[in-house]
DNA sequence: CCGCTGATCATCCAAATGGTTGATTCAGGC
DNA sequence: GCCTGAATCAACCATTTGGATGATCAGCGG
């Protein structure tokens, strides 16, 4: 069997020298080609299809410098050429944020793993994705179960909603006007945010959400 | 004359791999020690020191997640052991806040680069480092720059203090004790604060202040 | 069908915050 | 010695937020 044909998605060169020298540890591994953000690796896939050089896995940070985030990248892979069907996209980020897992994996990534994990973790990362299976860091795993079984009063779509426009700095009365509906609303929905993450003024519940990676910091 | 010996500090095997990979590339440098945390630095130091085989520079991350913190790390190697001049220490790290880059000055580092330079950059602020020399980031320089020919209305320290508070969610009453002062006074910075960043409440202020990198997001 | 939850809105009141003006002190620079 | 900027405080008032209570409605699951 040949070996899985790998694209790495990262903006930092220090952090593709990394993996590539890792990803060359793992017997069964290429890395085929790489690029610095979405938009590259889009260009780097076509090239690679039409050569007819297919790629096995797109590994890939999230978010990048300039260029086209992770989760756009994502789904414009998984849109794709109709044809061929598209790799899998392991995701390697630093950030565990909650928002970000959702969308990732809301956009078709097969995994996500965090750019602390021992190699051997990526390893199994990267086979798993490349034979279509899903794998996720047991870090974000534990997040979701623990989102799932653990009742730490988990926040409704709106509220989320809310507390993103909240932490850009807007007030009640901008953020009733943005989302279509009154200030008492907004209000209401402040007033839950706040009991469920235990604090009493919207710059800790900012505060809190960032910690918990409810939305992310900057 | 001899390699320039260098002690990797960083919580990521990813990045640390990617060091080493790009370290080993350039002639006259090499990689005696790593360590995953500020702790485990010092301990490499003293290791490598009575083995009579000295460090020439350390290249660390500034976070690194459980452990010491790079400027604390920083510091205790600054202050070190005496007899012994203590090793250049070159910040290699992801973010450019003002604050982290304030700090790490202030620790003793001599250099911050970011994690995203290319590779010349980088091999160009080690050799520097390594020679006694300030190195730093092309970004980092300009905004340090910045801040003194722009007269982008510089915050004074004491009003940087308070954005930092505030951005944990504290409310006046709560600063005022924490600072020792007065409410009045700490509304009075806050309205400074407010009309230095162009805003008008709290929320933007944090979220201004951390755009603009003056304090950091999570 | 009933009960529950999430989303919506309203009213009333208390507390926190924001805006303005003005004053004092202190340290540094010219 | 004078000027300036940072830091400190006060008093006043308008606006915004926060907290409590209650109500309506749609959707979902038993």
């Amino acid at each position: 069997m040949s070996d899985i044909r790998v694209l790495l998605v990262d903006d930092h060169p220090v952090v593709r020298a990394g993996l590539r020298a890792m990803l060359a540890d793992f017997p069964g591994v290429t890395v085929v080609a790489e690029a610095e953000d979405g938009d590259a690796a889009l260009l780097e896939l076509g090239k690679l299809h039409t050569l007819g050089e297919p790629v096995d896995l797109v590994l890939m940070d999230l978010q990048m410098g300039a260029g086209m985030d992770g989760v756009t990248a994502t789904q414009k892979i998984k849109a794709g050429e109709a044809g061929t069907p598209p790799p899998p996209v392991l995701i390697l980020t630093t950030y565990d944020t909650d928002a970000d897992i959702l969308a990732a994996v809301e956009a078709g990534a097969s995994g996500y793993m965090l750019k602390d994990a021992p190699p051997e973790q990526i390893r199994q990362a990267v086979l798993s994705a490349a034979a279509g299976q899903t794998a996720l860091a047991p870090e974000v795993a534990a997040r979701l179960m623990g989102r799932i079984r653990n009742p730490s009063p988990a926040l409704s779509g709106r509220e989320v909603q809310l507390l993103e426009l909240l932490a850009t700095g807007m007030s009640n009365r901008a953020m009733a006007k943005q989302l279509f509906i009154s200030e008492a609303t907004v209000k209401t929905h402040l007033v839950h945010i706040y009991s469920k993450l235990g604090v009493d003024n919207r710059t800790a519940a900012i505060a809190v959400a960032t910690q918990r990676r409810i939305i992310r910091g900057r």
